[in-house]
DNA sequence: ACATGTTTCAAACGCGCGCTTGAAACATGT
DNA sequence: ACATGTTTCAAGCGCGCGTTTGAAACATGT
């Protein structure tokens, strides 16, 4: 797959990085295979960018709408199932579209998760926040004032459930072929996972309000 | 950190590497580096194995109780509950014990959900029927015959939940320090994804009883 | 046409990787 | 003591990586 005929070959560079970034990560991508799929010389990357660092920097400039979560998450008139299936949706989005942007989602997910250690405090401030909104929306539909350590927990198994979807494809496709096939198979997914996720908010609403429960696991 | 001072060479490699292909996985594991910690020379894993892949295979032989699922998900006898409390301890286990079998079952659940590629078929049948045991018993408690796509999401959902704690620790411990801080946190993380899971297979079976939902997603 | 600045190119550098080599060091049996 | 087989070692091989280089190709203004 190569992405050159259009753009010159700086635009080509971002994009094709973009993508092999988002699929591979920092470290397992090379520069060769890049300037191989943009059409260009090894050299370009100095030349425009510098290095593979300042490369990868460079593409991870995603617009805000990429980086942030979706407004429903925000919003406290918006309802658990309907902040959760957005949620869902926007994480399993690579799953089926195509083109720069979706790669640019895979590769904000992706440092999220797995950071490449090479991005500036100015970059990361970016999607540090995440968590922390991920965490309000949660507590707000759990009754609970301030976000603590199961709330925390909750958070990241609702992460786990997609993220495993994501950057486990060829375990899944193995296992379960047909799980991801097409675009009406996903969306099934992020149905089920919508209502997983209900479930989750609802058990851990109900194991607050069950007595007798030691209050331990405060933050930090 | 070196293992050496005990043991001969060849099983001071065994150990190094088992430590080492489980923390990093096949691929970003050095063979300089399992020299180092082994205090061996280079040449001794040519010696003793052949090469880094016959190295891995090598480590790759845990006993069958590391890499078969615990016996309350095959046992018709044993409760929804205590199956998935059983599951998420064992998984979870490498994060506070420490030693050789730990690591041998960080290795074994990476390579699962990541495989290497380099073990042989003989070594692959060992833990593939994982999923299905899993599956099975999901269904069994879902009160469904045989297991579907939505079973398989579920197992993956569950998995996903789990290996987010094990494999992107620098991302849990950066955005929830204290998480996983010890083992009294760990088990604290084990009731809740016990519940988290209970709460999860009670929504599928519900989902299930629910009326008006075509019959989409079988498997293969 | 010429000079100037920009972009592209093939070639190679240093590095760490997995792996190999041939000899030195060691152990063992007679 | 000697020969034989086993284990260890420093050195180096080829390879792909990120990166650098200096010049060729191109564009542009006068």
């Amino acid at each position: 797959m190569v992405v050159s005929e259009d753009g010159n070959v700086r635009d080509r560079l971002l994009r094709a990085a973009t993508e092999i970034f988002a699929h591979k990560g920092y470290k397992d991508a090379s520069t060769r295979e890049i300037c191989r799929m943009a059409d260009a010389n090894g050299a370009a990357i100095h030349y425009y960018f510098g290095d593979k660092a300042s490369l990868y920097r460079e593409v991870f400039h995603p617009p805000e709408r990429l980086t942030r979560l979706p407004s429903e998450l925000t919003d406290p008139k918006a309802s658990l199932r309907a902040g959760l299936e957005a949620f869902f949706r926007q994480v399993l989005r690579p799953l089926t579209e195509s083109g720069v942007s979706p790669h640019l989602r895979l590769l904000v997910i992706r440092e999220e998760v797995q950071p490449s250690g090479v991005l500036t405090a100015r970059h990361s401030e970016r999607f540090r926040p995440n968590h922390e909104v991920l965490c309000r929306f949660l507590a707000r539909h759990c009754s609970v004032a301030e976000p603590d350590l199961a709330i925390d927990h909750l958070a990241f198994s609702l992460a786990g459930m997609a993220v495993i979807l994501l950057f486990r494809r060829e375990a899944v496709d193995t296992l379960a072929p047909g799980l991801l096939r097409d675009a009406e198979a996903v969306e099934d997914a992020v149905q089920r996972l919508t209502e997983y996720g209900v479930a989750l908010v609802g058990s851990e609403r109900r194991r607050r309000q069950s007595p007798g429960d030691g209050k331990r696991g405060t933050r930090a």
